[in-house]
DNA sequence: CGTTCAACCTGGGCGC
DNA sequence: TGCGCCCAGGTTGAAC
């Protein structure tokens, strides 16, 4: 589920934990293998304990936690990885059953809570040398709401595979999904099966500005949620940004901005919706 | 290098 | 009503 505007969304929502201490941590549910939970719950609630949390940041889809010990040692990063169906919740979360994780704070108030409906999300708990590693470049590129068309024609510019593809690859640039994959290559007019190698600078510099457009719209209206079961900000609110979708979901709908029928492909065992009338194949 | 598949999970929707 | 199947915002690793 959560892309870079709905991560976003939830790290700004969050925000009143900054400054807080934690004094209880909590991990309902027995964890998977291999456990999303790393290191196991009872380590991370120890060592979570008595920390303080300096600042929250967004990496990517991902969202990260700067922790000060209250003793002297390395500081800390909690890394919580959202992936399809994960929210970060100040509120009361929608069922019990899916709790991952309960912090709760010195001062009191409302705990802030790790909610997961399919369990696929991850926590972890990194020092800020292994942070760097996992959560930087290489692995990491630089962030699409800053994206620029130089950067991503360099990175693409003599790869073989789609450009939808791309776009999802992390290392290219962080943070765009498949529904705003779909979205910016609507706007530029860009056919996803286009071969990157195949595309211009100026496309490239078109891509990357309508990419920029699109999650800051996205992030005014608080990322886009799809359904009932599916993304809410912090306070359980739905987003408001599906109501602009384009093409994404619109099996069969006539292409708003020429008419022809929108049409769904499958790349790399995900769904592209695109308009084959407007979006030109490079 | 690029593509495909399976896994990790839960649950909604649809056809029969 | 119930069952089986397909689908879903993500990521990873293995196989070809």
């Amino acid at each position: 589920m959560p892309e870079l505007p709905e991560v976003e969304t939830m790290c700004r929502g969050i925000g009143d934990v900054i400054g807080q201490t934690i004094v209880s941590v909590a991990t309902p549910r027995r964890t998977r293998r291999p456990s999303p939970i790393s290191p196991p719950p009872r380590r991370l609630a120890t060592e979570l304990l008595g920390q303080r949390i300096e600042a929250i940041e967004r990496v990517g889809k991902r969202a990260v936690l700067h922790l000060r010990p209250s003793r002297a040692s390395a500081s800390a990063r909690l890394v919580i990885e959202p992936r399809m169906t994960g929210l970060l919740l100040r509120v009361p979360p929608p069922t019990e059953q899916h709790v991952r994780l309960i912090v709760e704070f010195q001062a009191g108030g409302p705990p802030l809570t790790f909610w997961d409906r399919r369990g696929l999300g991850t926590i972890r708990l990194l020092d800020a040398a292994t942070f760097a590693t996992r959560c930087g470049p290489p692995l990491i590129g630089p962030d699409a709401l800053s994206l620029r068309g130089d950067w991503l024609y360099e990175a693409i510019h003599a790869s073989q595979r789609s450009i939808k593809v791309a776009l999802l690859d992390q290392r290219v640039t962080a943070g765009i999904g498949n529904i705003y994959a779909a979205e910016i290559l609507f706007a530029a007019g860009v056919d996803p099966r286009s071969r990157c190698c195949r595309l211009s600078r100026a496309v490239c510099d078109s891509l990357a500005r309508h990419c920029r457009r699109i999650l800051q719209r996205a992030i005014r209206l608080e990322g886009s949620s799809i359904g009932d079961e599916t993304y809410r900000t912090a306070d359980n609110r739905p987003g408001r940004f599906q109501r602009c979708h384009q093409v994404y979901g619109q099996t069969d709908a006539a292409c708003p901005r020429c008419g022809a029928t929108i049409r769904r492909i499958v790349q790399a065992q995900r769904s592209t919706w695109f308009c084959p009338g407007c979006q030109r194949r490079r």
